[in-house]
DNA sequence: CGTGGCAACGATAATGATTGTCAAAAACGC
DNA sequence: GCGTTTTTGACAATCATTATCGTTGCCACG
């Protein structure tokens, strides 16, 4: 029982949910990933499918948000840190940087005292292409 | 039919919740008041909770914070845009206001065209009497 | 003061995403 | 190849939130 081993076994399932997201743009919800493989003849489980998104997310290899509406949605992320600026007709995503932001939420975090700080950021919007 | 009623009707229900937040520290969930509310013998539906704290939020008077739980925090909060700095362990909450935050933003948004911008932040952290 | 319209109420059922369960199958180390 | 252990996956359970719809009470006007 050594605590050597990751005992992270490569899966057919776990490299399909993991391609299909390298392909993908923009957020997706685990179950429209889910459909996405069995229409590729995929056979994966839906359970499955939300196992392996929230060990990628964990692991942070994707990203996660979750939109007023209710439904968890990943994507595959540039690396670092960074937020999303989301349009709500459409669904358009940017992603963009906030160094300023980082900083400051840590400092006042620190201010209050507050260890081992995160956070999480969304902007939504409008985008310019669509109808208002 | 003069545009004039904003048709919302003053009655015990809403006073009670309203009342209740008034008093209340900290964020608690719908179900939470629902039932503080029947303790104190006040006879209000679930649904009417749900849906005053739907009509309150957006008028602007109380913040909705979605943790990762699952569950909606709602509290009566200070005027005013700002954002909150949560403790994960023992929720201890402080309001943190960060208007270089609410310009960075905007102005973020505006860059990539998109309008009528809106955004969500929240910084979590362990307080500094919480055990590690 | 009485009445009518209309919004709010509230019990219940429906919704729907996510999580738990557990036997069977597959993967890794040797 | 073989045994062990993780992983899978179909299905059921959970649980907050939302929809439904008949009833109730507020409010304005006569």
């Amino acid at each position: 029982m050594s605590e050597s081993g990751a005992a992270v076994r490569n899966t057919r399932q776990r490299s399909a949910v993991s391609a299909l997201l390298g392909e993908m743009e923009g957020f997706h919800s685990a179950q429209d990933l889910h459909a996405m493989l069995r229409q590729r003849g995929e056979r994966v489980g839906l359970t499955t499918v939300y196992r392996t998104l929230q060990g990628l997310a964990d692991a942070g290899e994707i990203d996660v948000m979750r939109p007023p509406g209710g439904e968890h949605l990943y994507r595959r992320c540039s690396e670092g840190h960074h937020h999303h600026l989301v349009c709500r007709v459409c669904g358009r995503t940017v992603e963009v940087a906030g160094p300023a932001v980082e900083s400051w939420a840590d400092r006042v975090a620190a201010q209050h005292g507050y260890a081992d700080v995160s956070h999480t950021l969304e902007i939504f919007g409008t985008c310019p292409t669509c109808p208002r």
